[in-house]
DNA sequence: TGCACATATGATCATGCGTTCAGATGATCA
DNA sequence: TGATCATCTGAACGCATGATCATATGTGCA
């Protein structure tokens, strides 16, 4: 159970930075290949390795290659749930604590 | 949108730290006085103040005086499910990485 | 009012993490 | 085979973050 905590957290650390939250909500879209992952984010072609990378080591995402790209992936269900749950939590976490500018947008 | 995304980015940062994580872990089961956390996480009383500071900042626990006690519990059903989700994550993560556990424990 | 308990706060310090740059690997095509 | 494209890797730098200690606030009780 504790080291179970401790590997949720590494994957909520993966989880805490904007820019591999950007390509992780792009990836929710479909399979996707590094640079274009990297223009929808806005970082780097080699920021955007590096994430990937990382996110790739803790089974969040997949990889295959294709041609000379290679194309991510999430890399299962649950992870996907993760994100639904918690772009769902953060849009009514948004409406909380700005009620005006969603009777605004409404 | 990316504003949302950064603010999320915020939550999954606070869940990031397994002392924090242990903290929410134990409030899924109802209310705790600061002391007591800080038991269960393992941490000294100022540690855990600070982790509670910074989850309360960011609407994920709240909090009520009683007494010269300080009760915290999980501030909504989102940030709930969100947990839920990710623990049940955690064990299927580990039962993919290790299945002999898995297997010799059932 | 004064003391003791529970919690909160502020400052300091060390460590971790993301970014960047330079260069390496692998794949396609002429 | 050589050139080019797509991606990966390693090292170094700067910033943010967590831990700790000392102290402050706030509450209950004698």
């Amino acid at each position: 159970m504790r080291e179970d905590l401790a590997e949720l957290a590494d994957v909520f650390g993966l989880l805490s930075d904007p820019g591999r939250l950007r390509l992780l909500a792009a990836l929710r879209e479909g399979e996707r290949c590094v640079g274009d992952l990297a223009a929808v984010a806005g970082a780097s072609d080699s920021a955007t390795s590096h994430h990937l990378r990382l996110l790739r080591a803790h089974r969040v995402v997949q990889a295959r290659r294709c041609g000379r790209m290679v194309l991510y992936r999430i890399a299962d269900a649950h992870v996907r749930l993760l994100l639904d749950v918690a772009l769902a939590h953060a849009g009514h976490a948004r409406a909380i604590a700005h009620p005006e500018r969603e009777a605004r947008s409404a």
